[in-house]
DNA sequence: CATGAATGAGGGTTCATTCAT
DNA sequence: CATGAATGAACCCTCATTCAT
């Protein structure tokens, strides 16, 4: 892997530490738009806090993004974009398309409960910033219909069912920014949708309160960096799953 | 109430008249701050659009507002108003505080559905507006303790309910801004969000379904009155209820 | 004109007040941008030199002008009425076109001579702003026709007599911001222009030296006020005619 | 000039060969800013452009120029010196002063015409830059005074022949940017140049149309090489001689 | 030398708010 | 009270220049 010619190795070198370099910066300033646009909302002014939040100078944001949407876009991308790597992976373990619904709510929960950068990003970001993501956009829909064919779920109408699970998320990820929720608070809020749904009580209760498996964040996250940013620090927060 | 001394009359009537001035004034401020907002937002800059809109010079707007939020609470203040002397009186009408909350909701809709101005504003505003309202402050917290003390209702937590009750409704709201909700719609997602709460699925339907009574906007409805002020005009929407 | 009735003449009264302060306020600027064009020249950022000169805020420029070239183009048009209102009742004095031309040449230069903020701006402007000048846009064209259709001058291209008259203009104008034109300069330019365009020599010369009607600014004068405002200020220069 | 110690060759092949490299990279800056000057003018934000243009990095740029301005001297000398070696030997060839003149000035604006790069360039830098030309500042003086002094032109103060020498040129190298000149213009134009200076109509026109020796540009042309990378080329232009 | 990321002063523009008339 | 000109802080964005690799 090392014994090229010389001649290219040097070339080949500068390149790799130069986009490397380049790698490193966007993704300081996407960290940072995070925490800002979670902070100030999607709509404040936001490039003169987000180059001091990131130590850097006003050009540098101009050399990465073009606009505030800009930004706005690549974050929302990063985000939802880890959120699926890190979510969707544990969800496809149930079979049942109900269940992997619950499961995929409830780690999305406890995801912006744990990093609480996310949860005021989404809360923020609101209907506009949380239907941009794969993890509600792809993966909901689909597993909606699944549930729907499989006669898992009693509502045929899939935007419906869609505002009966989005909505009581959403309204739950508000709840957070200003305290923590309560223990249990997140496997009761989501047996509540599996109802709205159609599911029996007693059996969205059972498949709400499964046990779930462990959050893990990639090496490189995104809100690992992030939060690790923040003042006072996001503890974990059993309670809430 | 009028029966004064003569001499006083004169002076009485000057400053009547101009209390009413001010009145008119004030209203129509909000009315088109109402408009404004629903367009723009509650962030985008909004005076220079609202002079413009309401036809009155800088200097006026701030005679009757000290800033920006103090119009766009004036303005939650109006319409919270107006909504809960709409909808309050015929969702009282309802014994079962179960099929209150159906009533409220689906009335709520309607009136958004109605009058797009106010579906605008409502959805712009997200959960920082809904919440101040005194329709859902104060009405759904009200309807859904005494649905729970008299075990219409089987969840315990007031703010899980709330949750799984106004989530769905906003994300309704959201919906409605793109494109009318289907027939039927919002009497499904009543039933949804009672499922929610744990009532049968029947029962739900049942209540869901029922015949509503006829809104009836009061004589200086500021929607009616902001409505008629929008290019495409608002008809009714018989469907979504 | 003024035992009108009372409620109008008031009304009026602050109409009018109003208007004269913005119109006030608008030539206090144009006269501000005349100095800094011609002493920074038509492509520099000048917004912010613009307001120091005018010693008025940021805000105020924009709200009577959109632009850097709105900007240009009104203080272009100004200086150009006032030329106009100024050189041409004089020049058209003469009933022969080419003694015309002369005259008007003669007190163009004058002009500029005798109000060195005038100058500089022209010379700074160069053909993109002279051939905006309806002075050298209407006024000389229409004599070089008359002229040739009269056989005054023996050049048939109009757009080559135009370059033969402009050209040593601008370049006076231009020599003039580095010294003052030695005596007799003016008239000697304008004897060679003449003879360009195929008069006999000593007629050109004649005509040339002819005395000249004294320069009369109009009370409101934008030059005279630009020019009070100057360091050092341009004092007369009967030498340059 | 060869014929050195052995030894050293090495160490001089080496010091030439970056040497030239050295040189074509500054001509191919040169070349490259005298197209984006023609297009932007002066006073425009160049560097960016430029680089793209010279296919060159950021950095490579300042290892040859401290500043814009620098850049810019670099241009206008490269352009007048290539002008002075095309322009000046044709020139030299009339053994009268005055022909001398008009020769230089036909074939200066020939050339202008033949590569519009050149054109644009000195149109666009107006009397700033022209004045700084070989041309027009060391040999145009000095034939003006010997002809001046041999009694071939009447006009005794050489700034004023200079004015109607340049005025007239110039304002046609910028009529030639927005259209072709049309045939036989530029013999007309430069035949009223001489009668401005105080030669008899005849004799001027008799000189200003006498056959022209052809240009021939040197074969590493600063010119041709920045014309041949202008999209649109500029074609022969004999009707402009 | 070549490269291109980083810099930051500088200029353009908006808009909430004040205030004299 | 109505008016609308004036204000200036705050933002957005560009671009000449530097510098580590």
């Amino acid at each position: 892997m090392d014994s090229e010619r010389p001649e290219m190795t040097a070339e080949d070198h500068r390149t790799r530490v130069a986009a490397e370099r380049r790698e490193r910066m966007q993704a300081r300033l996407v960290e940072s738009a995070l925490l800002v646009f979670g902070q100030r909302g999607m709509d404040a002014s936001v490039i003169d806090e987000l180059i001091r939040t990131a130590g850097v100078s006003r050009g540098t944001f101009y050399n990465y993004f073009r606009t505030n949407e800009d930004l706005l876009l690549a974050v929302s991308l990063a985000v939802s974009d880890e959120m699926m790597r890190v979510v969707d992976p544990l969800a496809q373990g149930e079979s049942d398309p109900a269940a992997r619904i619950a499961a995929g709510l409830r780690l999305f929960i406890a995801l912006a409960s744990d990093y609480p950068v996310l949860g005021a990003f989404l809360s923020r970001g609101g209907l506009r910033v949380l239907t941009d993501n794969s993890l509600v956009k792809e993966y909901l829909p689909r597993d909606l219909i699944e549930s729907r064919n499989s006669g898992r779920i009693q509502v045929s109408d899939i935007d419906l069912a869609f505002d009966l699970v989005v909505g009581p998320t959403l309204t739950a990820l508000h709840r957070m920014q200003s305290r923590p929720l309560p223990d249990g608070y997140t496997a009761r809020l989501v047996s509540g949708i599996l109802q709205a749904l159609g599911l029996p009580s007693d059996e969205a209760d059972s498949i709400a309160h499964r046990p779930l498996p462990r959050l893990e964040l990639p090496s490189d996250s995104l809100l690992a960096r992030a939060c690790a940013r923040v003042p006072q620090d996001g503890g974990s927060s059993e309670a809430s799953r």
